[in-house]
DNA sequence: CGTGAAACTCTCTACGG
DNA sequence: CCGTAGAGAGTTTCACG
């Protein structure tokens, strides 16, 4: 989909703060409400915009810890991708699951209460599917977590 | 702060997605819309709901590889620290910052247009501040990628 | 804390430049 | 493709149980 400057500009605002009017945009970027929302619609339609959510604080839910799980396995049959993948998806404290290249073949972030919930978590990730090596390391500090890609 | 069960599911549904008016939420939830509305301006305010954004799709926008770095450095005096966390912060590639445990002791996710453009982007990196090792991998596949936190 | 009704604001569509 | 104006929908704020 072709992007001109204007539509890039709305899309740095409404992925930074979704709750502005059409109005309040269109001051900003220097158009009136109407193709505004035009060029919203179409790109929505686009599937550019992949919709608006709300950010939960992760403190405040009293998720305190965030953790990154690498994964090694001997396994790359179809039949294992298949149910590791699905299986770990389906998982809710998994935020993000990737197939990494390199020396670790999948990269899990997950978001638990403590630390030491990491225990029963792990139990979980190994009885999904045989794995032959799994190492963790939490996050101390959040320094930068955003949802805001460059446009 | 308290959360119910209403307030859970309310965080719950506004997460997966804040175009829901709030008659629909109330709905779900089986309330009327005065108390949701109620209920989401206290989480608002209790700073529980960060706010409500836009999800651009990454590949849409020509970001079409996303890199996980991994840093280690010998240096770790204040001084030091904050120059490298403002630095890396400030890049608009950079999605995700963390300081970690264990044998890393950094870990940035990054997007870029293309593998190819990681060059670029370690030089700039390493012109931010002195790093003993830096080594990086990239997702060959996003399996699962959510804004969701478990509630 | 929950309900129901009324004022206000915003979005959306039609039409003209 | 942009702007203006009006209709319709949604939110918000009452008073009240």
């Amino acid at each position: 989909m072709e992007l001109d400057d204007h539509d890039r500009k709305i899309l740095r605002l409404l992925q930074a703060n979704a709750d502005q009017t059409v109005q309040e945009l269109a001051d900003a970027v220097g158009l009136s409400a109407t193709p505004v929302n035009r060029r919203i619609r179409r790109m929505e339609e686009a599937g550019l915009i992949r919709g608006r959510v709300a950010l939960i604080d992760q403190e405040g839910l009293g998720l305190r810890a965030t953790l990154f799980i690498f994964v090694k396995t001997s396994r790359h049959d179809a039949d294992w991708l298949e149910r590791f993948s699905r299986g770990v998806a389906r998982l809710p404290e998994v935020i993000e699951f990737y197939r990494m290249s390199g020396e670790v073949d999948y990269l899990i972030k997950i978001a638990l209460p403590e630390i030491a919930d990491y225990d029963a978590f792990y139990k979980k990730l190994i009885a999904i599917a045989p794995l032959s090596d799994v190492s963790a390391s939490f996050a101390m500090e959040a320094i930068k977590n955003t949802t805001e890609l460059p446009v």
